[in-house]
DNA sequence: ATCCAGAGAG
DNA sequence: CTCTCTGGAT
């Protein structure tokens, strides 16, 4: 008789999708079971098991019905025929195993009862499914979320040279420098940023050259400017004193919604709560939210949710621990559910649903755009480039045409459905005289596609052979055959090049006729 | 909402 | 190279 494996849904990812996993071998014990489980899937070991060989806190391992922490450990006998259970820490829940699309027989609920420090098992019948849905922590629940956390923080927390202070500037400092780039390398530019500038002022009153050079390496120079800016600010607005308060601090460049309420928050300890990246994705995940994050009603309903959790007995230390375990725990790609200290208020990794969260954006769907161009060819085969689009306050960008083709020299264009002579011809008459317009005779050359981003162009040149070229307001006279000596995008090429082609066919079958 | 800048992944 | 991600700005 075999010994049989049960895989909870956090590790199925490293177990091929499989559920169970049979040992065929006859194991003595637990310990023996598991290297032959850690050898068919080593990457079950790193989840389960510390590099010094133990079992890990939150895992908890089932012989049975018998938690082997009562049965002798990794020295727990095996009989033939052992079905055994791994368990992430979850209590609070009843064996929710299951999500919509994921019909899966729930076998165990746990619930952790702290004061008589034992786990229960309780077995369940039939299918547990739960709804998709947001949760919102409250009451008891919450007040415990909230210590475990915070804990778990104080427990593990690296030491930061810019957790070693309070000084607002060096938080803020830290802040924008974390920004961009790993912990590991911030040190060192954080600790040569501050001895070379202590404080405000000295940022402020620094020449800017200085303040690139200690930057230099780091990148998003911008930021660096609207640092020392910002800094400038700071002195010369508020005498040097860090403003307290949100519309303060969000005034000064390169500090917004993220920035000021974690200065706040960890300098000044305001009940400010931090949304980032990584916050955002642990709350995805704690409350089993779908969709992309980033959609401002959902973001501003993850912002809701961060203020309700943060624990106001120190804002600054939560929100650096919401932080801290989106980057250590909580990560994009496998999370490590089954060492997380929250496990159990999380929906989704009750669900087994959490590495899936949060959704990707969904791509753009393309869409379609239409354009009609005309190419106007004088006798010299010169002909019209319109000058790249003035900034556009009142339109849309998107939608403004020379824009969506590039901000460059292109041919008059319009946008088209249905008849585009029609709507060319009469968009021309806007531009040329009237006398002109009435005689312009339109040669359709060859369609032309073109994609930019989510954008597919279709564009329809239309060759317009006049003895003298149109007065229009702005236009530069090139000769067809090097539009090129200005400015254009490869759209613009392509039109050329399909405007002259038309030409030379028609030509073409005029002398094939003419030799007849 | 959308754009931008710059970095990093692939 | 292209695509994606992030926080700020508008």
């Amino acid at each position: 008789m075999p010994v049989t494996f049960h895989i909870p849904g956090t590790l199925r990812e490293f177990t091929d999708g499989r559920n169970t996993i049979e040992i065929e071998q006859s194991p003595a014990t637990l310990a023996d079971a598991l290297s032959a489980l850690w050898k068919l899937y080593p990457r079950v070991r790193d989840r389960m098991a510390t590099e010094q060989g133990q079992i890990r806190e939150h895992v908890n391992l089932f012989i049975g019905d018998e938690n082997v922490r009562y049965t002798g450990g990794l020295a727990s006998p095996i009989a033939a025929g052992s079905e055994i259970w791994i368990i992430p820490a979850i209590s609070g829940g009843w064996g929710v195993t299951s999500g919509p699309g994921r019909e899966r027989p729930a076998k165990f609920g746990i619930v952790d009862s702290r004061e008589k420090e034992s786990l229960f098992v309780f077995r369940l019948t039939g299918t547990v499914v739960r709804e998709f849905r947001r949760t919102m922590l409250k009451g008891h629940e919450l007040a415990e979320f909230r210590e475990q956390l915070l804990d778990w923080f104080r427990q593990f927390r690296r030491d930061l040279p810019w957790r070693r202070t309070k000084d607002p500037y060096r938080i803020w400092l830290s802040e924008i420098m974390l920004q961009q780039t790993r912990v590991a390398v911030v040190i060192p530019y954080y600790e040569r940023f501050v001895e070379r500038f202590p404080n405000v002022q000295s940022l402020a009153t620094a020449p800017e050259n200085e303040v690139l050079r200690l930057w230099s390496g780091l990148g998003y120079y911008g930021r660096a400017r609207n640092l020392q800016k910002a800094a400038q600010q700071v002195v010369v607005r508020h005498g040097g004193n860090f403003p307290a308060n949100l519309e303060e601090l969000l005034a000064l460049p390169g500090i917004g919604n993220y920035t000021a309420p974690a200065v706040l928050s960890i300098a000044f300890g305001e009940k400010l709560a931090v949304l980032d990246g990584n916050v955002a994705r642990v709350l995805a995940r704690i409350g089993t939210i779908g969709g992309y994050l980033r959609e401002s009603q959902r973001w501003q309903g993850l912002q809701e949710m961060a203020n309700s959790l943060l624990d106001p007995e120190s804002p600054g230390d939560w929100n650096q621990a919401m932080m801290e375990l989106g980057a250590t725990r909580c990560t994009p790609k496998s999370p490590q559910c089954l060492i997380c200290p929250v496990a159990q208020f999380c929906e989704g990794c009750k669900l087994g649903i959490a590495g899936s969260l949060p959704e990707k954006r969904k791509k753009h769907a393309t869409v379609e755009i239409h354009l009609a161009a005309a190419v106007f060819a004088d006798e010299n085969g010169w002909t019209l480039l319109l000058p790249p689009p003035e900034d556009q306050n009142n339109e849309s960008l998107a939608d403004y045409v020379p824009a969506t083709v590039s901000r460059l020299w292109h041919f008059p264009t319009v946008p088209v459905s249905g008849d585009s002579v029609a709507k060319l011809r009469s968009v021309l008459g806007e531009l040329v005289a009237k006398k002109q317009n009435g005689n312009l005779r339109l040669f359709a050359a060859g369609k032309i596609r073109h994609t930019v981003t989510y954008r597919a162009i279709t564009v329809q040149p239309y060759r317009i052979n006049t003895k003298k070229l149109p007065r229009i307001k702005g236009a530069e006279r090139v000769p067809l055959q090097e539009v090129t000596v200005l400015p254009v995008s490869n759209l613009t090429r392509k039109i050329a090049r399909a405007a002259l082609e038309a030409v030379s066919s028609v030509s073409q079958k005029r002398r094939e006729l003419s030799f007849r």
